[in-house]
DNA sequence: TCCCCTTTTCGTCACTCAGACGATAAACAC
DNA sequence: GTGTTTATCGTCTGAGTGACGAAAAGGGGA
């Protein structure tokens, strides 16, 4: 292999979740040159004997200090201009993954300072390398995919009601949605939510029933929004 | 960059185009180990200081013998898995092209025999390195596109009817569509197609008016298929 | 207990759109 | 002309969606 070009190879990660009725991002503030002190995606080099999706998966575990809890990962695409990264060559796969929001902070095993980010808040142009990028190609995946998906379920915990769901909608594609319209459609697309048979108690207003993603991947017919 | 594990990354093409009423691939026959004499997909290594978009560009164009005429081109994936290549450890960052049905033959400038293969000829399993899940990858990439973008255009020449179009679609999804039904959908789908003011002659039956592709990126409509 | 407020869930109506298919238009072969 | 082929337009019906009314089911406070 000596007579071909070296690369080094990276697993970088868009993570996503809804907290606080923000769409946030996983981001880390780099200890060491380059861009030292900026803040980047979650990431770092593959093993030379390491599949790239269990590159991936180490680096969202060690990251958000859980043990792949829920959730959804995805490859997002694969970055390598020549000059985005100053200490040489660097071809970075990137991966999107969807959480619920978890209860416990990330600051966890091995990163720097990981802080979850509303992306209204991330700043264009600010993040280190490319990142911004990458980014911004990973929302429009996210809010494309909830399209004709299920993959909202993923922001939501394994039980969650209409209404949740609902909020996820709202808070990913930052609109309203009629509730009574959204109910009718998400019970009436076979495979999106099967009812648990339980209902919530002690919120406010009349109980909600409680719903677990069904077996669903892609949803007919699809959540359209409006484009324009 | 010493202290990083060293990889080779390649560029490989999924070039699909619909030739005599079938939706086909370019493949290119292994002259050297490993799978020698495998069938395998147009590819090469990525120069070190190439980009990623470059070195796909530059493939399809030393593959096809022409200089990147119309059609599409998009990231499909990256496969990097360890024992994929047996000389060592190389991440494919895998394109899918589109094309137009080409009237030179393809045996062009370097590729040892690059030969157009109807998909439904390519032996399962029979691809060399994991060219076949690659392929599988496209396929599905291919056919799901053409439902929510204008990409089936990529597959006609500069100037189509509607009956070339719909060819494509009952090629690549491998169905029937109504001719009436089809044609109201293409042309009230807004930004699918412009009419160019010309009609066909000389075909059998009523001449046909001549279209080129509009400026949409995305469909909306949808053109959808059945799932099921 | 009785109202008031909140939220969930069910219904209704009008409009759009897709599938099925009839009918007409415009060429060519004979 | 007549027949054949293909393109294009129209009509009808059922499914799906947006807008919105209304009832159901909880909690809180007077």
């Amino acid at each position: 292999m000596a007579e071909y070009p070296p690369f080094a190879v990276t697993a970088d990660l868009v993570v996503l979740t809804v907290r606080a009725d923000e769409l946030s991002v996983l981001l880390v503030r780099r200890g060491v040159p380059p861009y030292e002190g900026a803040w980047a995606l979650p990431g770092g080099f593959v093993g030379i004997d390491e599949d790239l999706p269990d590159a991936a998966v180490r680096e969202l575990a060690e990251e958000t200090g859980l043990p792949e809890p829920a959730g959804h990962l995805e490859q997002l695409g694969t970055y390598g201009h020549p000059g985005r990264d100053p200490r040489g060559r660097v071809v970075t796969v990137a991966w999107l993954a969807l959480l619920p929001d978890l209860p416990t902070p990330v600051a966890g095993t091995d990163a720097a300072a990981a802080e979850w980010v509303p992306v209204t808040k991330v700043a264009r142009g600010r993040l280190a390398f490319d990142h911004d990028r990458i980014l911004g190609d990973g929302l429009e995946r996210a809010r494309a995919k909830l399209e004709y998906t299920p993959l909202a379920t993923a922001f939501c915990p394994p039980e969650f009601t209409v209404a949740q769901l609902r909020a996820v909608y709202e808070t990913v594609w930052d609109t309203r949605l009629d509730p009574r319209n959204f109910h009718r459609k998400v019970t009436g697309t076979p495979g999106f939510v099967e009812p648990v048979g339980r209902s919530t108690e002690g919120d406010r207003g009349r109980p909600a029933q409680l719903f677990r993603r069904g077996p669903a991947t892609v949803l007919h017919p699809a959540m359209l929004r409006q484009h324009r």
